[in-house]
DNA sequence: TATGAATGAGTTTTCATTCAT
DNA sequence: AATGAATGAAAACTCATTCAT
């Protein structure tokens, strides 16, 4: 059994918890070295700077996030149920590893200045691949025709990012009961409505 | 002769265009006076740090806001039309000053580490509100009940800044018609849902 | 009597004995600022950067330079006074202020990669007039046409220099006698050449 | 069969070509073992120090030099002629590996404070040959007495340093014609001298 | 109020050098 | 001999904040 040493994957571990923690522009590269338990040259050796760590993080995880959409969106399920899929996938993927995702969230996605400039595209072919369930649900007479299937996704998006930051913000763990009410909400609010 | 040349203000405006331009972690204080035409130390005389700069603009924005919501909320609207009213008043505040919603939803609201911790209760009072509202449709029997209101807020207000969000991004000036077009969707997904 | 406490001018002759002690690529900003007994940040406050302050302190010195070079030139000498003029000139420059004379020559007269690039067309202007005075001075039958005028210009900077490096390397303090022999030697070599 | 792969000549050669590009100060340590084809490491197994390559380089090249002034002063020349074989020497070397000499010339022979210290002993053996030549051609009647020694000595290396250092500045090869050309002035223009 | 020079701690980044393999 | 990961000291530069005027 291997235990692998390697310590560009030590390195960027490492700076997900300092991210999350502190924030990428409250900490310093040595909080990552440190929290790394390597030298501080070596977090250089490895990136070119530490915004390309935040870079590795958000697109190694963004990489998943967009086939775990394609995937869905492959499946012979209804719309809602692909619409499911992805909440369910995003939840877990936060109880899985939620200082991941908060960084992702809160340092890439909603950081329109700095950072998330940069992803925009990136970020955008997540919901335009939502946007495209929306629509193809419509045609197939699964979703309303009236409504917007872009705001739509924007919707479901939003909502999912939404209950997201609610976890973050509150900083408790999150009980397994929660994640599956929020999975099955999520889906029931966007779909259902509120109306009567 | 009410040539005000209330230095205070025209510092605080400054600040706007220079925290949307460039973001609040990446701009001077020197940036701010440039911008404002007055001496470096002038900001200083007025404001204790950066920060407070972010937190006047933020809490001078957002207690308008929230009485916008109340004042939603106290009339004698539908459930539906409360929700209506305050997407309006959102929706019209950024086509009124982009550079300002940028800021308080970019730098404050969506900044769950370093700023929004400041002002997460300020902040929540507003979901708060808007839950309250989804809440007593439900009592009514204007809104379904098997929905959790805390959610359908969440989706609610998600949805309100996700739609910005994309505007924000987008970094184009926003038509008349899409205003309005967003007020009338927005409410629509929300309360009619995706279901056929 | 105004004690002047011009703090830019204070840096700016801080560097030149630091540069000259240490030398540019070997001294921190922070032995000028300490030399100066300023704040560090100061130094940043008038100066760009470590290099803008050689900058400053190269063309001060060379437009200096070349206003002699021009005041000679345009005097009523004979050609060969004028080149005795110039060698006077920087030989007195020398002796005025050697750490100066030794920071512009070794810095960035002789310094063909890093610095003196950025001066050369500067630099240029001082060999091209000195050889105008020994073409004119060919022209006017003062010296021997046969010679590339050029080429004899480029002798005489570089004897110049030549004597200065002795100099600047000896590090013993020169005395007003080799400064009177230099001068005159420095002439008759080049004119007289060495040939019976 | 001598394909002989001696990487320590190699990286020499490897060294040049970085130094006269980028310069000493600028270049890293790795610069030279990627231009060279070899490990990073193999670099400090036959050099202790990026110093000491620079050393070992300008020690090289510096004995031929001697040897070759000793071995002019040695013929049965006349004074002048010794001076053209030294002349001569020099402009074919810069001719045959300009960026050798550039090296020498820029990062050590003109860098009084930093390397030339370490050097100048070296250094001034050359210049203190060249002196003897000049020195011997006045006792033996073949130059004028009149004239310092050391002073033309100075004033003929400074010219042949000049005419290179215009080379290197230059950036572009230099012709065949223009080699012959300063080689035939050099000489004449100390012999000679400039007046009629 | 208004100015902007002065301060200096804090952080990123660089890179020569070492060392285990 | 050869490799290149690992180390960490060193320095430039930034900029919020203070303060004398």
């Amino acid at each position: 059994m291997a235990t692998t040493t390697d310590k560009r994957r030590v390195i960027l571990d490492a700076a997900v918890r300092v991210f999350a923690g502190q924030g990428f522009h409250t900490c310093r590269v040595s909080d990552i070295a440190d929290e790394a338990g390597v030298a501080y040259g070596l977090v250089y050796h490895y990136f070119s700077s530490k915004e390309q760590i935040l870079d590795t993080l958000f697109l190694e995880r963004w990489d998943v996030m967009l086939a775990a959409i394609a995937e869905a969106d492959a499946s012979e399920r209804s719309p809602r149920d692909k619409l499911a899929a992805i909440a369910s996938f995003i939840v877990d993927s936060y109880a899985k590893d939620p200082d991941l995702m908060k960084v992702i969230i809160v340092e890439v996605t909603r950081a329109a200045n700095t950072f998330g400039r940069t992803h925009i595209e990136k970020i955008k072919q997540a919901y335009d691949r939502i946007a495209v369930i929306v629509h193809d649900g419509q045609q197939a007479g699964a979703f309303r025709a009236g409504v917007d299937a872009t705001l739509a996704a924007q919707a479901f998006y939003g909502l999912v990012e939404q209950v997201l930051t609610r976890w973050i913000f509150g900083g408790v763990p999150v009980a397994q009961a929660d994640l599956s009410h929020a999975k099955r909400e999520i889906v029931e609010i966007i779909c259902g409505g509120l109306d009567v």
